[in-house]
DNA sequence: ATGTATGCAAAACATTTGCACCTGG
DNA sequence: CCAGGTGCAAATGTTTTGCATACAT
């Protein structure tokens, strides 16, 4: 029951937020646009703008529900937080997300900005590739 | 002298073009958003339009002359392509870009790609944190 | 009831594009 | 001269915001 989790951010549960939080957690894709998630609703029947979702959005990015990464193409992508960390590696082709998570990386960023002085507060880190998924696009292709 | 790098992408030697290169070859900051280098040419008296700006960068870039970044913010940062390839940290309080190049990071993106199925095309690696820059707002702010 | 949330439309950005005019080779 | 480049304004795509209305507590 999400409802809880709504309630410890300081967040009133409303239909919408249910919603969102739902769509998040049970589509098969983890990583989804506010568009996706907008068209995700309108598809439920649901009557729910797309400046809420966007709203919603960020509110449970504030709360520490869901985490937004800046993909290449100038939009963003949510995903539920399980608090777990993980960075990502995206299909140049069919769009894929897979998520790893290697010590070996995390421990170089430390070392990494205690070397320029800095006081690591986040990272971006994305591979950008081409999947071996048989539907994939480029293999599709020929 | 830049001109022969522009004839040799193919692209005919325009004023606007050797301003911009100018611009990203002078500047004391070498990494700038399009609008920055929109206002640096104003400042420099130049009547060059703004999609002038972005229609160079984006063919400079297809040229491997400049190097487009995305950083947090939804804009785009470009810099001169020096042929080094390098990953960037970004203070958070004072926007100093810094950049680094470490091999065990370099390895170990073709270790997971490889581990995905992925062949790995590009990354993007951007670690955010507060640096120790004396002028920096944060460590002015007491 | 009452402070928050929402829907809608409009605004705000960053970036791209259409088109008539200019310019480099 | 003439293909390609540029300026300007308008179009795009994404995300944010203002405001009157609706809802959770």
């Amino acid at each position: 029951m999400e409802r809880s989790d709504l309630r410890k951010a300081g967040l009133k549960v409303t239909l919408p937020r249910m919603r969102i939080l739902s769509i998040l957690d049970t589509s098969e894709r983890r990583h989804m646009s506010a568009e996706d998630i907008y068209k995700s609703l309108l598809d439920t029947g649901e009557d729910i703008g797309l400046a809420t979702v966007y709203r919603v959005l960020s509110q449970f990015e504030g709360a520490g529900l869901v985490s937004r990464h800046n993909f290449e193409g100038g939009h963003s992508v949510f995903e539920l937080d399980t608090g777990v960390h993980h960075d990502h590696i995206v299909c140049n082709d069919c769009g894929r997300v897979e998520e790893f998570m290697n010590p070996i990386v995390e421990v170089q960023q430390e070392t990494i900005a205690k070397e320029h002085g800095f006081a690591l507060v986040a990272h971006s880190m994305i591979l950008y590739g081409r999947c071996e998924n048989p539907d994939c696009p480029h293999r599709a292709k020929k």
